[in-house]
DNA sequence: ATAGCGATGTTCT
DNA sequence: GAACATCGCTATA
């Protein structure tokens, strides 16, 4: 087991703040680019009803019944393309949405494809822009798939606020914000 | 700086 | 037919 892999597992919500910091990469149609995670959300399964999976399987969120480490990708809004990560055993349902990261590596690319240099990943469909996910990736795994998670979290606080975009279970504090801790405060 | 709105695939009523 | 785990453009201030 990789030390990733170790960090999923548990309910949606105890595993989505253990990926903040980690490093999401992306190596689609020839092309490096990665990020570090600084925003998701945790969804559940039948007891969550803001989750796709609260009213049980369908084509779209098949994904979500995988393994752990399983990437979910559902097109919002009909128009962009959002990635959760599973976190739970295969027949549970789970997901972590990644909204929000902050590029490490392949800027360059990144730009071109977002068509801009401000607000690259701020903003799920922003980021799975920003990496060139799609549909084509939904069900392929974080471990040894185009999209992958590794590293280990630098030092940093995380901050729970209530998810955004929903209107339902809109009171649990399951959006996860990642701020890193300073290297240096030379005003403390 | 904030508000309104159009785009549009999949699911739900 | 309506809602939706969104985004970027436009208008008004």
């Amino acid at each position: 087991m990789t030390s990733v892999e170790s960090l999923l597992g548990g309910e949606a919500f105890e595993a989505a703040p253990r990926l903040l910091g980690l490093r999401l990469v992306s190596d689609v149609d020839g092309e490096r680019t990665a990020v570090t995670l600084v925003e998701v959300e945790a969804y559940g399964g039948a007891d969550d009803p803001a989750s796709h999976a609260h009213r049980g399987p369908t084509a779209r969120n098949a994904a979500m019944y995988g393994p752990a480490g399983t990437l979910y990708v559902y097109r919002s809004y009909g128009i962009h393309w959002c990635a959760n990560v599973v976190c739970r055993p295969a027949g549970t349902p789970s997901a972590v949405l990644l909204r929000g990261g902050v590029v490490v590596d392949g800027g360059d690319v990144v730009r071109r494809r977002r068509g801009r240099s401000d607000h690259l990943c701020d903003g799920p469909g922003r980021l799975a822009q920003a990496l060139a996910i799609t549909g084509d990736h939904n069900g392929t795994s974080v471990f040894d798939g185009p999209l992958r998670i590794e590293g280990a979290a630098a030092p940093g606080v995380v901050v729970a606020t209530p998810r955004v975009g929903i209107t339902r279970a809109v009171e649990r504090p399951w959006r996860f914000i990642f701020v890193p801790e300073p290297v240096d405060n030379p005003r403390a």
